[in-house]
DNA sequence: TTGAAAGCGATACCAT
DNA sequence: ATGGTATCGCTTTCAA
């Protein structure tokens, strides 16, 4: 592999000239630009990427930590933030957290350790103080799906409260009003949030729901089911489901049609997310729109403009949910 | 950030003995390590990834490109190959290369842009000849899901051809003989290996299935509903429908569904793959396990046991599918 | 075992 | 506009 010092050598200039070319910055007559670059093609140079990060103090890569690397949903999120990027022909180096303080850390430290010029957060173990922290040390961040006073304007957030609000509004406005609830873990924010917008809107149809129609899921299937089969046992009667997220909401469904509940004819469910497979399941689920993949694809801009253009553009950070109606939720009497 | 001066300054050793300890492969004697390590401690030092990859001329980064960062299939590969290769403390770097020629090529050039170690791609659009070639030109590759004649056993493949067997052998087995088969895109080598299993299935059952039978698909949802619209237009009679992949498979149960036809009862549906979205459809698809998690993994070892240990061991480079019976294929008289 | 010094391949400042 | 040169932070001979 030819070096920038082979390259100077052959086209009789020197390694400034040669590096000159190369980053476009300063000046340089057309003269020896044109000899530079002919010496470039003949030697088939490529610069070292490493070294010019080892010189310039930039890796042109940037970090991206997610829950988990299969799911729909960082799925679509990694999709947009690896393409804006690569356009932008920075690095994306990713890690998984598996949603567990420990491993999180470690992954961020992981990346750290790498030089990333900047992270992408998803992540709901670590503390704000924590993250905080991290911005403060020198470490560029931006949280997705997540709002941590100070971070300021590199959170990028969905409004979950809305989006709770909007999921249950669709169900009341439907003519339930006995409303079962499976939330996911409720020591993440997002978690509550949703719930807070369910309540928001039961309180403004002013509908009471029991304690015991709300059921702590985990956020995947099995937690659907086994909420769903907790509900049926109990003799607390209801007419819809609201889960706070797809997944779960597939669960319940799965779980209605195997004790032999028609959805939505016997019970309605509404999901949260909207990942491809909503599209897919029987009947259609209903649910809350997240533009994961456009929050990713704005996390990177956020990147591109701050750390590499330094553009202090103001960006759209705060995004909206919005109701996606399919077939699993029906109006009653 | 403190360096590596700083620390051989502190404890009163010179650059190399801090290098020694650091790297462990060298004696140092017990007293020196001792205040190295102290004067590490003190100031928490950490050492610069980016130098020592250009001194040492290895990245510990490992090229990841997979044809789409969503999609439950390469979900599972990416997180078997991070999962892997982080315990390793290796760096991944993912690109997408969207199945389209020019846009694989690109990402790998990226990717070795970045002087990565080695490069773990799942590709179906560049040629074997320029897989091959990369190869010959220094950087190690392995493939995944495609066998490479040259490369050996850098290849993780699954025998797609006995997959493709086993689902058309257990369609048949419950004695359907019109089947009717939706392949993905003709053009990708393992999309015609599994319609060679197929088709032995049919030759060895005596089966003989008319060409409208065959339907060339997409690999996903929206293909699968074309497929089986276009097989219900036809006045051809078929009693099964077997996918190449579980996306189709969905479109097939969801069409059906639509033209009131009830899965199983009145037409059965394979796919393949074992997305873990199969597990969550109505009814629960039957299909054939593709171990992409194991894959991923598998392609992360044989990374770290040659580029990283180069202990030569021999891998087991070659995948078996299974068959997964659930729901949607049913017996008939 | 230990240290001195020569790279690794670029960038960037300072003269000219 | 151009060149010389110090620098980035570490690894790795080569002597001692």
């Amino acid at each position: 592999m030819a070096t920038i010092y082979e390259v100077s050598e052959l086209a009789g200039v020197s390694l400034a000239t040669v590096s000159r070319v190369m980053n476009g910055n300063t000046r340089v007559s057309e003269a020896k630009r044109t000899k530079v670059l002919a010496a470039m093609k003949e030697l088939n140079y490529r610069p070292n990427s490493i070294a010019q990060s080892l010189a310039s103090n930039c890796t042109n890569s940037v970090g991206l930590l997610v829950s988990e690397l299969y799911g729909p949903f960082f799925g679509e999120m990694m999709s947009g933030v690896e393409g804006e990027l690569r356009a932008a022909g920075k690095h994306v180096i990713v890690a998984a957290g598996h949603s567990d303080e420990a491993s999180e850390k470690d992954a961020i430290e992981f990346l750290i350790s790498r030089k990333c010029d900047a992270l992408i957060l998803h992540v709901d173990a670590v503390s704000d103080e924590y993250l905080l922290d991290l911005n403060k040390k020198g470490t560029p961040v931006v949280v997705i799906n997540r709002y941590v006073e100070g971070l300021g304007e590199s959170c990028i957030c969905l409004n979950n409260e809305l989006g709770g609000y909007l999921a249950t509004k669709a169900v009341l406005e439907m003519g339930h009003r006995q409303i079962a609830y499976v939330s996911g873990p409720m020591w993440k924010m997002d978690v509550r949030e949703r719930l807070a917008g369910h309540k928001r809107a039961l309180k403004e149809f002013g509908c009471e729901v029991p304690d015991s129609l709300y059921i702590e899921g985990d956020f995947h299937e099995e937690g659907g089911v086994a909420a769903m089969q907790q509900l049926l046992k109990q003799k607390q009667p209801f007419t819809a489901v609201v889960c706070a997220n797809d997944e779960m909401a597939c669960g319940v469904m799965n779980c209605a049609r195997d004790n032999d509940l028609d959805v939505p004819s016997d019970v309605s469910v509404m999901g949260f997310d909207n990942v491809i497979m909503s599209r897919y399941t029987f009947p259609h689920l209903t649910t809350i729109d997240f533009p994961s993949g456009e929050m990713g694809r704005m996390a990177a801009n956020w990147v591109r403009h701050h750390i590499y253009e330094d553009k202090k553009k103001p960006l759209n950070t705060l995004f909206e949910p919005t109701l996606v109606l399919r077939d699993s939720l029906r109006k009653i009497a």
